[in-house]
DNA sequence: CTGAAAGCGCTAACAA
DNA sequence: TTGTTAGCGCTTTCAG
């Protein structure tokens, strides 16, 4: 556990010296260099992050906010993230929330308290007002969830145009009785979803029925088990159901199966096209979003606004996926 | 952003007595602390962790590696993990080195770079011997793949017993042709797994067929899928199948169900529970590990280990879970 | 090209 | 109870 001066001392030369060999600054004698080399190797010295960050006021560190860990959509995004940063040395940490103020609090903290340079939010249930405060001093960046007209910049989907072909594909496919599995609509994605439902539905004058619209407390496979429960005791059973998640999506579709003797086997679309949606029986018709490049550009967009960059909102394309849930 | 400095001038105080306010040092008169209070609020003063990291030579947080997020397996462990680690003021920064040694060797470095004060591995691809030398100055504990007979203290359950009795199961279901479809045995947990299967067999005078045992490259699902296929096309089709992991499970599954008419359906039993297993159709019979606890414990044990005490290591209770996919 | 020295923001020993 | 002061380990002017 040596220290800087330690090296200097053992190779004869300045702290200074050591700290321009540990930088790679240009104005270092090969010959002093090489005796900075061997010193540091003899004492197996390890440069203290703690020192140099305290130096340079930063972490190096971004918060990556998300409610679970356990929503697979997240994974390829924070592999995107984590791949980026990585890149610029910059290195990620995972914050569940669990949708616990408490928790969010400690993490905000973190980032006033310069222990994070920046944060991506990744969180639906995030306090928005609380998150805005803190963007007016510090890095922040919306990924996937964001706030319309809000003043942090956002990188995300078309939620609306994508709930709206979703269901467009299952009235193509002859529909005409298609349910929502909504999660709560005080989340702006579930707004949206919703719309493009409705749009589509009212594009081909089908009816649009509370009873086959069902809101789910989260996203865990259980409600989606439990919303499709519901919806099949409906008076007139639907044919078809959008599921705003795959999660939900896959939970229904267990409720199907489950159902026993279901004659005309019901159309299921999910959205967020997880790993899982390819190997539930039948595998999962879904809307693919690019996540892996969202959390990509999103960790860049949050880089560069550290540096000090205006950075711009993104909207990226999204992609339909059609499987068997959806043919027949 | 202001600093302890100016604080405690707008105080009218010393630097030491805001950080004793800061500490809740007894030694603060009411009187005294309340001004410092005020100017705190006033100047909206956050204190920065990266001057009491450097003085206090720590960092408050703890490095999680593991293969790849993307295995539900360790969503509850580090939700363990997470939680423990909060109520004492730790945070938990999560690594996936992707198998791959570059990734390992950033996140050891951070650890000798004081940027983490230990280390939870569970991940069975990593470098051993660069642990053990890790571990020789900073605290490492080993969660759910540990080594035998090494220094490292680690918590895990009884692999081999727990294998012994899920193939046990398969066989008083009255199975003689039973398929293993393990990892690659370079792990341990996988050479355990196949030893409990193997008793099993022996023990019941069962056949071990080679023709029966396939090895994967990795967890993820389609290994399963692939794995299944091979083992329908051998001239003996097995009768049942026990699967060192659900993903794994839940592709042989998937490969049994997409495999058309078979007419004797194929049990199937995986090993985790993870939370996807009781989504499947069939719903997958499982071995669960206390995986929450685990992680607690994990949390525990190196929290410990940094604050200088010995610790011993655990080997936790599992639980044969009896589900669909082993009930004809 | 190299060294001396200041200082990042905080804590804790020692004095008063 | 409070203040003074010396660092924690590093980077970076500024001189030489």
């Amino acid at each position: 556990m040596a220290n800087i001066q330690q090296i200097a001392q053992k190779a004869g030369v300045s702290v200074a010296t050591v700290s321009r060999v540990l930088n790679n600054a240009t104005s270092v004698t090969p010959q002093t260099r090489h005796k900075v080399e061997i010193a540091i190797k003899e004492l197996k010295y390890e440069p203290s992050m703690l020192g140099r960050n305290l130096r340079n006021s930063e972490s190096r560190l971004l918060l990556v906010l998300l409610p679970s860990i356990s929503n697979p959509f997240y994974n390829e995004i924070i592999n995107g993230i984590q791949n980026t940063a990585i890149a610029k040395n910059y290195n990620i940490l995972l914050c569940e929330t669990d949708s616990k103020p408490e928790r969010e609090n400690i993490y905000f903290n973190m980032v006033k308290n310069k222990l994070a340079d920046g944060v991506i939010s990744m969180d639906p249930t995030v306090n928005m007002q609380k998150l805005n405060e803190l963007a007016e001093n510090h890095p922040v960046i919306l990924c996937s969830e964001y706030e319309e007209g809000g003043s942090i910049p956002y990188i995300t989907v078309d939620s609306e145009l994508a709930a709206y072909q979703a269901v467009k594909h299952l009235i193509k496919l002859g529909n005409e009785r298609i349910a929502l599995i909504n999660s709560d609509e005080k989340f702006l994605y579930a707004r949206l979803r919703r719309a493009g439902y409705e749009r589509a539905l009212k594009e081909f004058n089908l009816p649009i029925r509370d009873e086959w619209i069902y809101h789910t407390k989260d996203l865990e496979f259980e409600h989606g088990v439990q919303a499709m429960r519901m919806l099949l005791q409906s008076e007139e059973k639907p044919t078809a159901v959008f599921a705003v998640s795959d999660t939900l999506a896959i939970g229904a579709l267990k409720a199907i199966n489950g159902g026993g003797d279901t004659p005309n086997p019901i159309a299921v679309v999910g959205f967020d096209n997880i790993s899982f949606s390819s190997m539930t029986n039948p595998t999962l018709t879904t809307i693919s979003q690019p996540m892996f490049k969202m959390g990509s550009l999103a960790a860049d967009m949050l880089m560069n606004s550290i540096k000090g960059d205006r950075v711009e909102s993104i909207v990226l394309d999204h992609e339909l996926i059609i499987r068997e849930s959806t043919m027949g």
